[in-house]
RNA sequence: GCGGGUGUGGCGGAAUUGGUAGACGCGCCAGACUUAGGAUCUGGUGCCGCUAAGGCGUGGGGGUUCGAGUCCCUCCACCCGCACCA
């Protein structure tokens, strides 16, 4: 019977759907595995080779996890609100749910072609009101709670409203990085309605505020800091400016030094584990006053050197630093306003483009040392930024290189206050600073801070980068936040039973006035009885992306967003694989929002994913041809081998669409004529170009051979190179193509075989012959004259060698993710099935289950078959028996000086006495040893031996 | 500049704790069967060397060891992240 993996698969894929073989369930007598996959935004252009990579490793490990006995949970859903269907609604007219609709529509058959076990019973979308009921009442919870730095983690705010009854506060121990005013619980009794919940907003996790945001007015909306690269938004690539907005925004800075602490704990790569602690940005230092000459005020600056305090010998402020107008002084007022202009004008990027331009202005102001009272001038430079630490520094031209250029620049003094003449910058010592002197650094760091905290002019202080999320956006397609505003401005939250709020429809997706989003333009929507009014804008991607993972716990559920046993039973995440892309965005957010609900006594634990594999890229083959840059009007395109020969610097490359290419992947890919009529078709503003070759030119449909060449057609050889698998460089490979083609079996077990999941690798056309090939061989073992045979013979030796060889290998593989080596076990063990001739039983059933998480639709088929009942998924994984393995003799390689010269096949039980003789007496060796002596034998049992000759 | 990672045949890649470097696959070479082959099967294939003996070989240099792709020092290349971060 032949191997037609395309009917195999098709009948199998609609048994598991018809029979519901991977719905799953609470099994409290099994122990629990969840694996997920990262949530997938539905694109309109569908997967390509390389998405499903992930998936695929995931699948392998789910039902390697079923086979051996666990309950396993691993779902699929659509992180499904976002900026691309909204854009393409203002583009087309088309409603984002309508595109969003067909677009997971389309996900899903793939998906389901690729033979996967997920339960889809739980398939979630993002935008379903079902969904984001529970997306709205996080955020009324984030509403309802205050950060307490104290009990380290979140409380109800009606907890903090007693303590500001209470006491004010004066004492408090919320978490706030506004500086927001101090009061008494007099005052606060006092306050207005709005008062208070101006003041609220201070402390609660979901506030609202005036910020500088990331505006983008392309995308008429405000993105969060992950979401712009190089000062542009990552979608589009659309300029960002910074712009004051009132915002809606989450306190994940409350949470950063949990969120930095617990990675340690995580099975996470070191790549990544460091992307999110750069991302944190833990600094340790101290805040330190410093009074005004002639004025009461103070102003505080950070510092992660505060053992160089002696050093200063000047101050830099922001340009726009609010204290900047009151302390400059007539004189120097010119100067300093047409710097401020300067620096003001200067974009946020061409600022970070001129780091080695010095620039800056005198106040006229002077400063005074907390600890010498020594005049210090206070300067304006853009190299200090407004909204990193408190927008001033204090400078110390002789430890910190910016200061350094800047005080040389301006000719302001320096005085060295370390000693480095150690090499090693822990024994670096403190000089030229009073009592700090002859110190080294840490000491100093410690001595100084404990100075500074009993003049009561500096603290130790621990500062972190991450920034408070901004949660407001000003777009139509996403949750709305479930807010509503009373006549004086008070947020007001909606109540628990009022949720979901509903998405209102419209078909008006261009921005409202002022940069509001387009729910501002519907009216009957945002008015409300009694004057109340609506929040009109809507959550970032991230709000649903964040929790998830805890839905598909009990994704139906309409009284929670999981049930407490299924939270329980689940917890976490047990193996998370996806991109690196998500490194700072969705993970940060995800781990914040975890941590939030585990605070708050929602989930049983503090990390949502304990283990994560982020895969590899697949990259693509770029083809391109040469075009001479010395003429146009027809353009000339040539061969590879002509344009070598004529110098490479006169022809420019242009893509070619990778289906055109002849041999595509192979080294001489090339053109001929019918790619060439594709290419003219494709970019018809070549019609007339000439095409030229070693053996003739073709121009206009036709071929002329030069001189003397036997050539008949066109060859021309193009440019390859590996770069990025992608729309723009037209080298896409769909998989559902190459599934037709090859089947999905075939197709699994070729991304695994390209190489390590975690690396990424090259699609190579050619190679999935390789893997076809294999699976038919393996196949074929199970067939006899064409008849699938089985018999009860006892195997040879060998054969069953060969098995439990091939377990234990792929046993230990899977385990460590090694799935591209699992592969080559099971090559390596067809190969040596096909020579043993057995249609043993004993030998050929284990080899069903164990191929079965990799080729899921095959192994059913063979398992039908071998006439077993019902479905292959459920079946215990095989073990080996070690006892097969145990070797009657051993073949050792026999090396002299450490290289290999030899080999002895010796009994396994030989006495290592016994085999130190036997090697010496051995005649490669004893040519070896010729005129030498035999100075050492070392014989390492089981692996190999090595004879030291001297 | 700082931090993280990776360097192995023509290519993708193997080598679990230091123990036969190059498994497996692609490609290439030769042969068989065939009207034909981009089908199938068999064998070969790191480099130098006459098919031999042998030598050289895991980015370069040095070290530890009986033995190093693996450990240590040093240099180089590439990729990723951060970057006037106080």
């Amino acid at each position: 019977m032949e191997y037609s993996p395309r009917q195999i698969e098709k009948k199998w894929q609609t048994y598991w759907e018809e029979k519901q073989v991977y719905k799953t369930d609470i099994d409290p007598d099994k122990p629990k595995y969840y694996i997920l996959d990262m949530f997938p935004y539905p694109s309109g252009a569908g997967l390509h080779v390389g998405h499903p990579l992930g998936y695929i490793a995931s699948d392998i490990m789910s039902r390697y996890k079923r086979h051996s006995g666990f309950q396993v949970l691993h779902p699929m859903g659509y992180d499904a609100f976002g900026l691309p269907a909204e854009q393409y609604a203002i583009q087309t007219g088309v409603h984002p749910a309508e595109s969003t609709r067909k677009n997971i529509q389309r996900y899903r058959q793939q998906l389901e072609n690729l033979g996967f076990d997920y339960d889809w019973s739980r398939e979630v979308a993002t935008c379903d009101p079902d969904y984001y009921k529970w997306t709205q009442w996080i955020f009324l919870q984030w509403f309802q709670h205050y950060y307490c730095t104290e009990a380290d983690k979140a409380l109800p705010i009606s907890q903090l409203v007693e303590e500001f009854e209470r006491e004010g506060n004066h004492g408090t121990t919320a978490f706030d990085n506004q500086d927001s005013p101090k009061f008494s619980a007099e005052e606060w009794k006092a306050f207005s309605a709005r008062k208070r919940d101006e003041i609220l907003m201070n402390y609660r996790i979901a506030y609202r505020k005036t910020a500088y945001v990331n505006w983008c007015p392309k995308l008429g909306t405000v993105l969060a800091n992950d979401e712009v690269k190089d000062g542009k938004s990552e979608r589009g690539g659309f300029p960002v400016e910074r712009k004051p907005m009132v915002q809606w925004s989450l306190r994940i800075s409350a949470y950063a030094g949990r969120l930095l602490e617990d990675l340690d704990g995580l099975d996470w790569s070191e790549s990544l584990k460091t992307i999110q602690r750069n991302w944190i940005g833990k600094s340790t230092g101290a805040m330190v006053q410093f009074s005004l000459e002639n004025r009461d005020d103070r102003f505080e600056v950070f510092t992660t050197r505060p053992d160089t305090l002696f050093g200063v010998t000047f101050m830099v402020l922001a340009p726009e630093h609010p204290l900047v107008d009151e302390i400059t002084t007539e004189a120097q007022k010119t100067e300093v306003e047409e710097y401020q202009r300067r620096a003001a004008a200067i974009s946020e990027r061409a600022r970070q483009a001129n780091v080695d331009d010095i620039s800056g202005a005198f106040t006229g102001g002077y400063a005074i040392h907390p600890v010498t009272g020594k005049r210090l001038p206070v300067w304006i430079s853009d190299y200090v930024l407004m909204d990193y630490g408190t927008g001033a520094i204090m400078a110390v031209p002789s430890d910190d290189e910016r200061d350094h250029k800047f005080a040389r620049h301006f000719e302001l003094p320096i005085i060295p206050v370390v000693d480095k003449s150690s090499d090693d910058p822990e024994e670096h010592t403190i000089i030229n600073s009073d009592f700090l002197n002859g110190m080294k650094v840490a000491a100093a760091k410690k001595r100084i801070i404990r100075e500074l905290e009993a003049k009561g002019t500096g603290r130790g202080e621990v500062k972190y980068k991450l920034r408070d999320a901004i949660f407001s956006r000003q777009r139509y397609w996403g949750e709305p936040i479930p807010i509503v505003y009373d006549e004086e401005g008070v947020a007001h939250p909606l109540p628990e039973e009022e949720l979901p709020l509903e998405l209102p429809d419209t078909n008006d997706y261009k921005p409202g006035a002022d940069g509001r989003s387009p729910l501002s333009k519907i009216e009957d929507w945002v008015n409300l009885p009694g004057g109340y009014k609506r929040e009109t804008d809507t959550m970032p991607g991230f709000a649903g992306s964040s929790w998830y993972f805890l839905r598909y716990m009990d994704p139906g559920n309409d009284s929670a967003f999981a049930d407490r046993t299924a939270i329980e039973y689940w917890r976490d995440v047990d193996l998370y694989i996806g991109g690196t892309e998500h490194a700072v965005g969705h993970l940060i957010y995800a781990r914040f929002c975890h941590k939030f609900l585990y605070d708050t006594g929602q989930v049983v634990s503090n990390e949502p994913f304990r283990k994560l594999i982020n895969q590899g890229m697949i990259q693509g083959i770029i083809e391109s041809i040469f075009m001479d840059k010395r003429q146009s009007d027809p353009a000339r395109f040539v061969c590879a081998s002509v344009a070598e020969k004529e110098g490479m610097n006169n022809f420019t490359g242009i893509l070619v669409h990778a289906d055109f290419v002849k041999e595509y992947g192979a080294q001489d890919s090339y053109l001929n004529e019918d790619s060439i009529r594709k290419f003219l078709n494709w970019q018809p503003d070549f019609a007339n170009a000439k095409f030229e070759c070693p053996g003739g030119v073709y121009q206009n449909s036709e071929f002329t051979p030069h001189p003397g060449s036997g050539a008949t057609e066109n060859h021309l050889l193009t440019h390859s190179e590996v770069g990025k698998m992608s729309k723009s460089k037209y080298n896409v490979i769909n998989p559902d193509e190459v599934i037709e083609e090859y089947g999905t079996d075939c197709f699994r077990m070729y991304e695994m075989f390209l190489g390590p999941i975690e690396q990424s690798k090259p699609w190579d056309t050619m190679g999935i012959d390789g893997v076809s090939k294999f699976l038919r061989r393996f196949w074929e073992l199970f067939f006899k004259d064409g008849n699938f045979t089985f018999t009860d013979e006892n195997p040879p030796k060998e054969a069953r060698v060969t098995l439990h060889n091939t377990i234990k290998r792929v046993r230990e593989d899977i385990e460590r993710f090694s799935f591209n080596t699992c592969v080559s076990h099971f090559m390596v063990c067809t190969n040596e099935l096909r020579k043993a001739k057995t249609q043993s039983r004993e030998i050929l059933e284990p080899l069903i289950v164990l191929i079965a998480p990799f080729a899921p639709h095959l192994a059913e088929e063979l398992w039908q078959l071998a006439g077993r009942e019902g479905t292959v998924t459920k079946a215990p994984y095989p073990d080996y028996d070690p006892e097969v393995l145990k070797k009657d003799e051993l073949t050792y390689p026999v090396a002299v000086n450490g290289k290999k010269r030899t080999e002895l096949t010796v009994p396994a039980d030989m006495p290592k006495q016994e085999l130190e003789k036997t090697v010496a007496e051995n005649e490669v060796i004893l040519k070896w040893k010729e005129g030498k002596d035999i100075k050492r034998i070392i014989v390492v049992p089981g692996k190999m031996i090595n004879v030291v000759i001297k």
